[in-house]
DNA sequence: TACGTCATTATGTCTAGACATAATATGAGG
DNA sequence: CCTCATATTATGTCTAGACATAATGACGTA
């Protein structure tokens, strides 16, 4: 066999992204073994070993030996400098979270898209920690309209229910309004961390969120390798 | 030839990696053509291929169709959310950039390692833009000792000098004490976003550095792909 | 001098096969 | 029923060779 198609490990690797993205194969679902792919798609095993490697780097596969490669969980914990979620990431402090609702609506946006509007306030350790004003994507989401989100933060279940496949973050530096910093249990015009996030799934936004912080609770950390990398160092 | 060593791959990526953070090959530099490579590693092409292959997602290594492969330069470009050098950043946005030390002392730190401090402000289009207190370990950067860091920003030259391998930020939004203020024409208490960055070759601490920028006039901003990987896109 | 053509060259990708390795599954023995 | 040794299995890595492709530089022509 010479050659099928002029990019089979390309067609291989999107082929995959799409059937993941798709919903087809979940999170935790076990692919096709190496060499049944290798047939399917009329290749040699090298290739697809290869395009699956290229999976394993973007953080959609996870590869284990003998037991087989599998549709990795959706990967907010593996990107970096993600602000996870908000109760895990206070979990992790060892302090109560509590999400409270402010309002929840049904709009429209300019688009006419039906838009789930959220706000709320985030609690740590009984005290406010961080505001957020949400808006999910009805069409993208449809399963949100059915989601409790006054008792349940949006970013929670949204990380659990929707995989996201990029991400845009803007940070900045804002002072609180005189409603916001009452809402923080701070002063007014106090320095605090504003996150704003949009997420997509492919080519369609799935949700828009910012956080407002007080500066003097919150910092966010970022670590890096030389480059982008993250191979192993021993 | 069967084999010659147990992780050829990994040997030939250790090898590069060393020459270029020790110095031997430094960023621009041409390295040998993968056949070359081939024949004094004692292992095929795509062997190499494959450990340069990762060079490149580490943002270590660039190639170029037949050009050749060449060191990196320093990657802070490739690094996600990384705050490159402000002199850059600034000339991005076509405004005019300017450096002015407040402040240049050589101290002892608490073990009794030589530092270099150094203060200032960066200026935008005239106005100040960004507040700078910066150390530098100068038994790990001696040509520091000799560098004008009255007339070059120190983090554009040691950025043009010094490679480095991991880096720490850490963001947070605070407001300026009056003395901050005043040097930002703002004013004072106003929002601003606090950067720092602890920077290290290898294990040891090259720099730290902490700036800070107007709330008003500067976000972050950081986009990902779903997990780590940088591939293209289409 | 300026421009288009073409051969060269180094990387990019793939194949078919081989052996290594780790984790699971299985079966024997207690 | 439990435990340990063993066989199986799927990934991990490598080789030698082949062809594809893009960028460069040299050459010839206008």
């Amino acid at each position: 066999m010479t050659r099928a198609a002029p990019n089979p490990a390309r067609r291989i690797r999107e082929d995959i992204e799409a059937r993941i993205h798709s919903g087809e194969w979940k999170p935790g679902t076990r692919i096709p073994i190496e060499q049944e792919l290798a047939q399917r798609y009329g290749c040699a095993r090298a290739t697809v070993s290869k395009a699956i490697g290229e999976l394993v780097a973007a953080g959609l596969i996870e590869r284990r030996r003998k037991a087989g490669s599998f549709v990795a969980h959706p990967p907010v914990h593996s990107a970096v400098m993600t602000v996870p979620d908000l109760a895990e990431l206070i979990a992790a402090r060892g302090e109560a979270y509590r999400w409270e609702a402010r309002a929840i609506q049904r709009r429209k946006n300019a688009g006419g898209a039906d838009m789930l509007r959220i706000d709320g306030v985030h609690f740590a350790a009984g005290e406010p920690f961080a505001l957020e004003n949400r808006t999910i994507e009805l069409a993208e989401v449809p399963a949100a309209a059915d989601a409790n989100f006054a008792t349940e933060a949006p970013g929670t279940w949204l990380l659990a229910h929707i995989p996201w496949t990029s991400a845009r973050h803007v940070v900045r530096a804002v002072a609180a309004t005189r409603t916001e910093a009452a809402m923080l249990a701070t002063g007014s015009g106090a320095a605090c961390l504003q996150l704003e996030r949009d997420t997509w799934r492919g080519e369609r936004s799935v949700t828009h969120v910012r956080q407002l912080f007080r500066g003097d609770r919150f910092d966010l950390v970022a670590e890096f390798q030389a480059g982008a990398g993250k191979r192993d160092p021993a």
